[in-house]
DNA sequence: ACCTGAACACCGTTCAAGT
DNA sequence: ACCTGAACACCGTTCAAGT
């Protein structure tokens, strides 16, 4: 079993991505995947104990697409990079995303995006002891993010106020009617990722700020720096300038 | 199609989630869950077209079973009752909750439980205009945390630094390395949902203010009023109070 | 109005066998 | 070392029929 030919291991699990790229992640059963390589089922048994070991392999290969940040990148561009990395993915691959939230990170390629996002986070300056934690809220957010936006989570079935109405008596969603106009706004979904990522970057800046560690000295490109709070989160939503009530 | 009679849609739904919550999401099968009514599995189509349908019909049934927080609770409690709300349904059905992030939020009880976070948000002070991207933030972390915890993508095989070892050359994890004694600590994932969740609501707190909405009068049970920042994302890794550098 | 029976085109996986 | 064939116990869903 741990000896067959890595190279046949690899094509197998391409194979995998590939149908559920084309016909989705339902599509990806133990039959049409050998059929692709022109084998029998029971071939791909050689290589993985059973299909969950196959999907797994599935996600670790998806995540492997995900490119190292540049060496020399601040810690901020270093997780924006990583988040953008993992929308890309998500977008082509959308029916394996929610395999992500499924199955505990174990691949290679899982376990290098959090060293990578674990050293940002120390150069930020984060104590240590609070790395693995504000690893987790990071890319629970970025994963979860990623996920609702393909998954349809986010999709006009959920937003569209008309067919909640439909649903349900107007009386029993007094916020709904307060917000309609709102609800039926087209969203811009990478403005929004963007600034609630920005929001949790400046918290950590300011957490960091906190735990009396230096931070690595580092401009935001974006904006002027030396703000950390929470303002961020607020950005493409449409309200000008204002006073900053934290600082 | 429409006027069977509903109390037999319940009934299936009920022991959809019934086979689902004893024998896995797995189990969920047109056959299985009509032998335990003692029907054919085709009766089942006379009220759902499909699978798909009748498991979205689960995860309504499941959501309904968050019960509504108690009339007169402050916009904040409203929001951490929602998320305790979640948080034990997710562990009654570990197996649906996945589903959530898969489907649209189209039953009336996730409708229902967004129109109350609307509300609280609205109560918050929150500009209305911002309203529904907070909501999507907010849910977006507690059902992401909740799947996470269930379903395993924090669940040892991620945390164990040594199995992690194991699997790469130590020098490809630096990050890991300096974290060494961190990662291979307890996590008391109560205390750090509810710590990150109060981080979160700070946040609210602190846009809400700046929107220069009166936020409604409610001063925060559980420690002094006045400090909408961000720093109780790190309340229970440990740290001792120190001066807020955001204030 | 509500349900059944038979059939079709699929599954994952085991076991034994082939080269 | 790598793969196949046959078989088992399952799937979702369609269609026609029953009462």
């Amino acid at each position: 079993m741990r000896k067959l030919k890595d190279s046949r291991r690899a094509e197998i699990v391409d194979a995998a991505l590939l149908v559920a790229a084309e016909q989705g992640i339902k599509a990806v059963s133990m039959r049409a995947v050998a059929a692709r390589l022109g084998l029998t089922p029971m071939a791909l048994y050689g290589y993985f104990r059973n299909k969950d070991e196959l999907l797994d392999a599935v996600i670790g290969r998806m995540l492997a697409e995900i490119s190292r940040p540049a060496t020399g990148l601040g810690w901020r561009e270093t997780i924006l990079h990583l988040a953008a990395e993992v929308r890309s993915v998500a977008r082509r691959y959308p029916t394996v995303v929610p395999l992500l939230f499924t199955r505990p990170a174990v691949s290679p390629s899982a376990i290098m995006v959090i060293d990578l996002l674990f050293d940002a986070l120390l150069r930020a300056g984060v104590e240590p002891a609070r790395v693995p934690r504000m690893e987790r809220m990071i890319s629970t957010f970025i994963i979860g993010y990623a996920i609702s936006e393909v998954g349809g989570r986010f999709s006009e079935g959920s937003l569209d106020t008309r067919s909640r109405r439909a649903q349900l008596h107007p009386d029993l969603l007094p916020a709904h009617q307060l917000l309609a106009e709102h609800l039926d706004a087209p969203v811009d979904w990478d403005a929004e990722y963007q600034a609630d990522l920005d929001g949790f970057l400046d918290i950590v800046a300011a957490l960091a700020a906190r735990d009396r560690r230096e931070p690595i000295a580092e401009p935001r490109p974006s904006r002027p720096p030396g703000r950390p709070d929470a303002e961020r989160l607020s950005r493409s939503s449409g309200a000008g300038s204002r006073p900053d009530p934290v600082r």
